[in-house]
DNA sequence: ATGAAAGCGCTAACAT
DNA sequence: ATGTTAGCGCTTTCAT
């Protein structure tokens, strides 16, 4: 810390008053009369006074700080979140720390103690996983923490999330009415929630399609670009190969695209590709990606509003909040070809 | 702040010593005996004990957190940057805060009163400005802040950085090997100094290679998308266009990109393009970008390290400290073509 | 409307 | 090697 040397004893000597009237008067309460008022203001204005964080925060028992914890603060992804709870949390008087579990099991530890330490007062978890420890459901119910775009199931926390099922339903439908019959999926990490419920929306819409899912045509992938290009290479090597490909993320697409370029197909003539994210660069790739949407700015808001409440000791809503997504059908998929041509791919 | 009810004085009790000798038990000073030791440790771990953080740092006066502020945290650039800055930090027992400016003129102020405010002990600034007010030289240059990437002249700070410089006019004679002889550059927003040195780089490469570098063929863009897509379609519409374009950053290489393609060109046979940054992105993107990479991490590992030795203390470097960066030859590069063929592009 | 006094939980002199 | 004491800078009773 610099020391930031004025306190304030320092004004209230100045100004002739005792450090209590200058706390208040500092803090808006509303409780020190206008000649002594201005003049504190003033007075701290003019001497450059900053609040000691440390001490304010050792009295009040809050830091007026939330925590918002990621898998990974690499993915961009994350940062229109972030935006959306710093937005809000700004406007509350709290500021926000980034914290990320590298997908590590035990990852999350770590940030349940910052709550404990005093490092923050709230938390919003973006990582699909509990603590290891300290799993007592019941207590941790009681901890202010609303996990948000992921689900921790039974947990009894609140969430702000989005109906990923019906999501990619939605994409799975587009593919459908652009005519394709032959559409395969590269999915998440089953049986995490998000990636099971975005496999079971593309099921469910098959089905309720007519349309047949054969086995090989579900392939698990890890959210990356490796396994994108992987899986997409193993759908086109199949004796029939889909027509589409829905992919459970846009760097999944993106590596579907690149494996599919490189196999000598052509995006969307000969494959069709939908993602699921709408990252910052799906609209400048070529073909622009056509991609489910999720409000990410709205999502991170939303948390922090429901984590505000929790804070100020309102209660939290008992439902999930879940806010809408948007299918952004751009330049990735088109209607296919007939299939003789394709199964000479 | 979830009270975390344990503290000092219970272990104290517990073990039946001082809360002073479970402070120093707790934190290593190698001032307590064996026997005891072991004793407060344990009874420590089982009742869970996490020190409260604003008690510790309103005594110590120092809070063991740095801030890192960068100009936009929704770059996807300076999350690399950021990954360096926190193993270093980590290691010495330091967390990291993130800041951002959202290029606004007055946006450090913020972040340096936090510094006065016992938020943060120091600062890594990327954003290439000083705040406001605050501003005499001498005192800013006590200050523990060290300038990453960009650059501010006669602060007296410490920098980490790259040779923008070199490093452009490495990208230009990769271009000039190829054969290009008419290059365009699309460059950051001069005159920032981190704009101007790549710009520079650009000209003296191309009259070092006794190449023309008429004023049309020099445009200043702000880092975005749109700007490389708009510049680029102004220098096609040129009554000679450029047959490869030097771009200032990877996302006006994108627009780039982008916009020659809308104009019926096809990179790199018809137009070479060359960014810089090497984001996550560019090898993926379609045709896969050749561009400059910065050792993004190492960055913020050196940064952390200065940091680290200005808060211990130490001398911080009065020279920079410049990282190499390499130039990664991808598809975005070719060989010309004839150059009638071109004119009627 | 303002002041006096206590104390948040911890660590660092200064004893012993 | 351990205990005693004081105090970091602030907010908040409780008085007046």
């Amino acid at each position: 810390m610099i020391t930031g040397r004025v306190k304030i004893i320092d004004i209230a000597r100045r100004v002739g008053v005792s450090p209590a009237t200058v706390s208040r008067a500092l803090s808006d309460t509303g409780l020190v009369a206008e000649p002594t008022l201005s003049r504190i203001r003033d007075e701290a204005r003019a001497m450059n006074y900053r609040p000691n964080v440390s001490a304010r925060n050792l009295r009040t028992r809050r830091s007026k700080a939330v925590l918002m914890v990621v898998r990974d603060v690499g993915n961009p992804f994350y940062l229109d979140v972030l935006k959306g709870v710093e937005a809000c949390a700004r406007e509350a008087g709290y500021s926000v720390l980034m914290g990320n579990t590298e997908n590590q099991p035990g990852g999350e530890d770590r940030y349940f103690d910052m709550l404990r330490d005093g490092h923050a007062d709230g938390m919003i978890l973006i990582t699909g996983s509990l603590p290891e420890d300290e799993m007592h459901r019941d207590l941790l119910a009681q901890l202010p923490v609303v996990v948000a775009l992921e689900m921790v199931e039974q947990s009894g926390l609140p969430h702000v999330q989005i109906d990923n099922k019906a999501a990619a339903a939605d994409a799975v439908a587009h593919l459908v009415g652009l005519g394709h019959r032959r559409i395969a999926h590269i999915s998440g990490p089953v049986p995490e929630p998000m990636a099971s419920l975005r496999e079971r929306g593309f099921r469910e819409a098959m089905t309720g399609a007519g349309l047949p899912v054969p086995s090989s045509y579900v392939l698990r992938g890890d959210y990356s670009l490796a396994a994108g290009k992987g899986l997409c290479c193993q759908l086109l090597a199949l004796p029939e190969p889909p027509t589409a490909i829905f992919a459970a993320n846009d760097e999944m697409a993106f590596g579907a695209i690149a494996a599919a370029r490189r196999a000598g197909l052509e995006v969307p003539r000969d494959l069709s590709v939908v993602g699921f994210d709408d990252l910052y660069l799906s609209e400048a790739f070529q073909p622009p990606l056509t991609t489910v949407s999720q409000p990410r700015t709205e999502l991170g808001r939303a948390a922090m509003g429901v984590l505000l409440d929790i804070l100020s000791g309102r209660a939290p809503p008992s439902e999930p909040f879940v806010l809408p997504t948007t299918l952004q059908v751009r330049g990735s998929t088109a209607a296919p070809l007939a299939q003789v041509q394709l199964r000479s791919a």
